[in-house]
DNA sequence: ACGGAAACGGTCAGAGTTGACCGTGTGCGT
DNA sequence: ACGCACACGGTCAACTCTGACCGTTTCCGT
């Protein structure tokens, strides 16, 4: 009663753009929340405006139909996860790492992002959009761009020696693909993914294949007369 | 009217047996379809009964919830996808067998299983289990199973000599995870999988690791003093 | 032959989901 | 200062999906 307009407990005055950015911000991220906990099919359109702690007019003003929805969280998703792997790599970046056991560790860090949230989330979307024209045509071209920038970082991550080494792009991608195909395994089987028995298993394909000498790309005629 | 009872025309007198193994073939078969044709969120029981042409009562009768029908079509397309891969390699083996083409072709073959309808039946089971813990409890020793089936299933493929390389446990093992991880990116971005860059990449790889003299487990030390 | 149970066919209520709709307060251009 | 569109808050109707329920036919043991 006797309280002035009190300056310090007021909510800053915030814009009108400010308040947008702050719902969709919201109401976005508590959709990959959804559906890395309860899935695409139990992921509802109350369920994420419960989570995100917005009313239902706030929920359907920003997003009138919940294809819409779905489809700014596959462009939401693909942003987060490129900023977050940005930042996080350059932080664990050990770029005087001593030689062959940069490897390995990049192995182990590149493993490591597929037991985020995100990836999860990224695998309910695929799945979906298989079936789903709309979220498809959105995915993929999103997704295309993530995989040019993943792979670039990826590379910082290995560093510039084993880079330069002629079988190092079907390293990278068998690494990356047989990771992805390994962690799918984890939806049913759940494990403790750091003792995995394909770490190791890794790690000896990518010294070996890094090691041949030719590009392995041609299957016989290695020894020279 | 003037009709006697004509036994050409009447279905041949089903047993109640027979008719509940129909009924049972009939559903799962049309759920499995529902799966990779809709996708699960999309997979409803009445889309299943219209599917299968059975009537209400007919589905619920031998599955009256709707979570045992899945735990069901889980263990029918596991059984299902054996039976098949069994037929379908023993029809396409080929016992003599030039020499390394074999492995060419055993890399074809294993790659063709993952465009075939079972393993977006198996994805979209495999995604619904991980955020359904009574789907998952069907599902994983039902998926152990197949996983060493399938395993035998590959060895035949590849032949005795290559299997007999050290290097070859992790060259199957490679292969098969690397191919999920491939195939499952075909849900958002469909090309032909016959001209996949992936393919000759798998090969050379299989042939490189193969070809390596240690068991590529013991990272260094590798020249004898 | 005959009673009972299995194997249906078909209806319907209840719960859950979506989005249209209307009312309200407030930032913002003028 | 002023009004208008934006950013909500909240309700509700239409629809969908699930599973309970009841009636009917057909097989099967005795």
């Amino acid at each position: 009663m006797m309280r002035p307009p009190e300056h310090s407990v007021r909510p800053a005055r915030r814009t009108r753009g400010e308040r947008t950015a702050d719902s969709r911000q919201l109401i976005l991220d508590a959709t990959l929340d959804c559906l890395f906990e309860d899935g695409y099919a139990r992921t509802t359109t109350v369920t994420i405006q419960t989570r995100a702690g917005v009313s239902r007019g706030r929920l359907l003003h920003h997003f009138p139909h919940r294809d819409g929805l779905l489809v700014a969280a596959c462009q939401h998703l693909a942003s987060r996860h490129l900023a977050e792997m940005q930042t996080w790599v350059s932080g664990t970046l050990d770029p005087d790492c001593p030689d062959a056991a940069r490897l390995d560790r990049a192995v182990g860090l590149l493993w490591s992002t597929f037991r985020q949230p995100y990836f999860w989330g990224a695998v309910e979307l695929w799945t979906a959009a298989r079936t789903d024209p709309g979220l498809r045509a959105t995915l993929q071209p999103e997704e295309r761009r993530l995989g040019t920038a993943i792979r670039h970082v990826v590379d910082a991550m290995f560093g510039g020696s084993i880079t330069a080494a002629p079988g190092y792009p079907t390293v990278r991608e068998l690494l990356f693909t047989s990771m992805r195909g390994v962690a799918l395994t984890y939806a049913f089987d759940q494990r403790d993914p750091e003792r995995d028995p394909h770490l190791p298993m890794w790690r000896a394909a990518a010294r070996t294949l890094l090691a041949a000498d030719p590009p392995a790309t041609r299957p016989n005629d290695r020894r020279r007369p």
